[in-house]
RNA sequence: GGCGACGUGGCCGAGUGGUUAGGCAGCGGUCUGCAAAAUCGCUUACCCCGGUUCAAUUCCGGGCGUCGCCUCCA
C-alpha cells in the first residue's frame, strides 16, 4: 500500500511504526457553527481511510478532536448571549448528528481542548524550560527561530514567510514569526489558572497535547484539510518535536477543498452549504457517495447537478441489486459458476489495487460499476440454482466491503426506491391494480394513461413475471 | 512577490510511454402490448509550443489559463 505524504510530497510505502497497528489523529472542527460540506468531506475521507486500514487488518486507533475554545467561539457566544460551554455543546451535538447521518463512524477518542488544559500548561512550561518559548505579559509564545526545521511540512523557509509580508507585526512578540501557545484572558473571557495568570490556550497547542497524551509520539498518521498544513500542522510539529526531541507523526495526509464554481468553499467567502442544507433535499448516502467520486487530494466541485448525478449512479447500483432480488432460476437456466467466480475475483482485486494506491476511491468505484455491469450480464444469462446461490453470496460479500469501507450501499433496494415516493402507497397500489386489469382487457390506452400519470410522480412501473413492481425517484 | 497544485471526450472523473477506465447525458439496435431496467453498438478525449523517443495525453523545457497556501478556515 502506498500513501502520499505531505512531508515528502511523494507517495510512500505504508509501513506503520508498530507492526499491524495504526494510530491516527485528525484535526476536527471548531465548534461554533453547523458543519458545512467541507467538514463533511474531511470527515468522510478520513473515515474511509480509517475503515480501509481496518479492512487491511490493521488495529486502528482513531482520534478526532473538538476545538471548544478559541476567538471565534468567544465572539459568537458573546453575540448570541450564551456561554461558550452552551455554544460548543450545541454545535458538538450538531456535528455528531451530521456525522451519524453520513454514516461516519465515531472516533475511538473525541477529546475536547478544554479537557486538556493541564497538559497544555505542562507543555508550555517544558518549552519555556528548553528555551523554545517565552512568557510576555501573561502570554506565552513559541520561538520559531529556535526550532531548526521550522517549515519542513509546508516546504517554506523562514525567509519565505517574512517575504509574505502578511505576518503579524505584533509589538509584544520578540519576533513576528512567533506564535502564541497561551493567551492571557481579557476581562469577562473564559480563563484558566496558569503559572502566567488567568488565560486560555492558543490554537495549535491543543492538538500537540491531546495527540501525545492519547496516542503517544511518534504516531502513524496525522490528517486534516489542506488549509491546516500551514500554520496549524507546522506549528504542531514545532511544539511537539521541540518538547519531546523526537518525530511527531510519520505520515501527513491532507484532503483537498470543496469548491463552488472553482472557488474554495469557505465561511469568509460566504459561499458555503451546511450539511443540514443538503440533507433537506438529498439522502445522506448521496452526499457521502458524491464526496468519494473525486480523489481525496483533489479539489471537489460541488453543485446540485453533481449531487443529482451521484444520486443517479446510486440508482444504477440499487437497480441491479433489485433485479437480483427478483430473479428466479428457471428451467432453461445455465451453470455460470465460472463467470460468478471471475466476477468476485475481479472486483476484489481491482478494489484493493485502487485503494492501495493512496485511497483512490474514484477508481475503486469504477471497479464497483464494472462489477455491477457483469452482475447484470450474468443475471440476463439466467444462472441456474447452483450458480445463483453462489452469485448471491458474492454480492453479499461485495456489499459488505462497500459498506464496511466506503460506507455506501447502506439500504435494501426496496427502501431506496421507496424513500422518494411522492404519492400515497395505498393509492399507488390501487392504480397498479387498475392498470393490470386494463392490461388484461387489452385496454392499453388506459394502462398507458396510468403509467404516464405515475411517471409524472416519479414512479416507474416494471412489469415482471412476478407482477408489477415500482421504483420511485425524486421529482425535481 | 514567494511556494505549490491542476488543465482529459457534452458534463463529472480515473489513469497510462504503444492495448476499453467508470458514471451521467445523447443517438441507434435487442427485449417489451407499450414501457422501464438491462444489454449491444455509436459519439473515441487528453490546453498551446518545442524537445527526448521507433512511439507522448503520459517524460523534460517554455508559454498560457485556473485554483490554493503564505491571515481564521476541513
Amino acid at each position: 500500500m502506498e500513501i502520499y505524504n505531505t512531508m515528502t510530497l511523494k507517495k510512500e510505502p505504508f509501513e506503520p511504526i508498530n507492526d499491524g497497528e495504526v494510530r491516527m489523529y485528525v484535526c476536527g472542527v471548531t465548534v461554533y457553527d453547523d458543519c458545512h460540506i467541507g467538514h463533511a468531506r474531511s470527515s468522510v475521507v478520513f473515515d474511509v481511510i480509517r475503515k480501509y486500514l481496518k479492512f487491511k487488518n490493521y488495529k486502528v486507533t482513531f482520534v478526532k478532536n473538538f476545538t471548544d475554545i478559541d476567538d471565534k467561539i468567544i465572539k459568537r457566544s458573546n453575540e448570541i448571549g450564551i456561554s461558550w460551554k452552551e455554544l460548543t455543546a450545541k454545535y458538538i451535538k450538531s456535528h455528531d448528528d451530521d456525522m451519524s447521518a453520513l454514516l461516519v463512524e465515531k472516533p475511538d477518542y473525541t477529546p475536547k481542548a478544554t479537557e486538556f488544559i493541564n497538559e497544555m500548561i505542562e507543555l508550555c512550561e517544558k518549552l519555556i524550560e528548553k528555551g523554545y518559548a517565552y512568557e510576555k505579559n501573561g502570554d506565552v509564545y513559541f520561538k520559531v527561530r529556535a526550532f531548526e526545521n521550522y517549515g519542513k511540512l509546508s516546504h517554506r523557509s523562514i525567509d519565505d514567510l517574512l517575504a509574505g509580508a502578511r505576518v503579524d507585526v505584533s509589538e509584544i512578540k520578540d519576533d513576528p514569526l512567533d506564535f502564541a501557545l497561551w493567551k492571557k484572558s481579557k476581562e469577562n473571557e473564559p480563563a484558566w489558572e496558569s503559572p502566567w495568570g488567568p488565560g486560555r490556550p492558543g490554537w495549535h497547542i491543543e492538538c500537540s497535547a491531546m495527540s501525545s497524551k492519547i496516542l503517544g509520539i511518534p504516531f502513524d498518521i496525522h490528517g486534516g484539510g489542506k488549509d491546516l498544513v500551514f500554520p496549524h500542522h507546522e506549528n504542531e510539529i514545532a511544539q511537539s518535536e521541540a518538547s519531546e526531541g523526537k518525530m511527531f507523526a510519520k505520515y501527513w495526509l491532507h484532503n483537498g477543498f470543496v469548491n463552488i464554481n472553482k472557488e474554495k468553499m469557505s465561511k469568509s467567502l460566504g459561499n458555503f452549504f451546511t450539511i443540514k442544507d443538503i440533507l433537506k433535499e438529498f439522502d445522506p448516502e448521496v452526499l457521502r457517495y458524491f464526496l468519494l467520486t473525486t480523489h481525496y487530494r483533489s479539489p471537489l466541485d460541488f453543485s446540485r447537478d453533481n449531487l443529482i448525478e451521484a444520486e443517479r449512479a446510486l440508482d444504477r447500483i440499487y437497480t441491479a441489486l433489485d433485479e437480483l432480488l427478483t430473479y428466479r432460476p428457471v428451467k432453461k437456466s445455465k451453470n455460470l459458476t465460472e463467470d460468478v467466480k471471475k466476477l468476485e475475483a475481479g472486483f476484489i482485486e481491482g478494489f484493493t489495487r485502487s485503494m492501495d494506491d493512496d485511497f483512490n476511491t474514484p477508481s475503486a468505484l469504477a471497479h464497483l460499476f464494472e462489477f455491477i455491469k457483469s452482475l447484470n450480464i450474468i443475471i440476463s444469462n439466467k444462472p441456474d440454482e447452483e450458480s445463483f446461490t453462489i452469485l448471491e453470496s458474492v454480492v453479499k460479500k461485495v456489499r459488505k466491503i462497500c459498506l464496511d469501507v466506503l460506507g455506501i450501499i447502506q439500504k435494501e433496494p426496496e427502501e431506496w426506491f421507496k424513500a422518494n415516493l411522492a404519492i400515497d402507497e395505498e393509492e399507488l397500489n390501487k392504480l397498479i391494480e387498475e392498470r393490470n386489469l386494463a392490461r388484461k382487457n387489452k385496454n392499453f390506452a388506459k394502462a398507458d394513461e396510468i403509467r404516464d400519470y405515475l411517471k409524472q410522480k416519479g414512479v416507474e412501473l416494471l412489469d415482471t413475471l412476478d407482477g408489477t413492481k415500482f421504483r420511485a425517484k425524486r421529482v425535481r
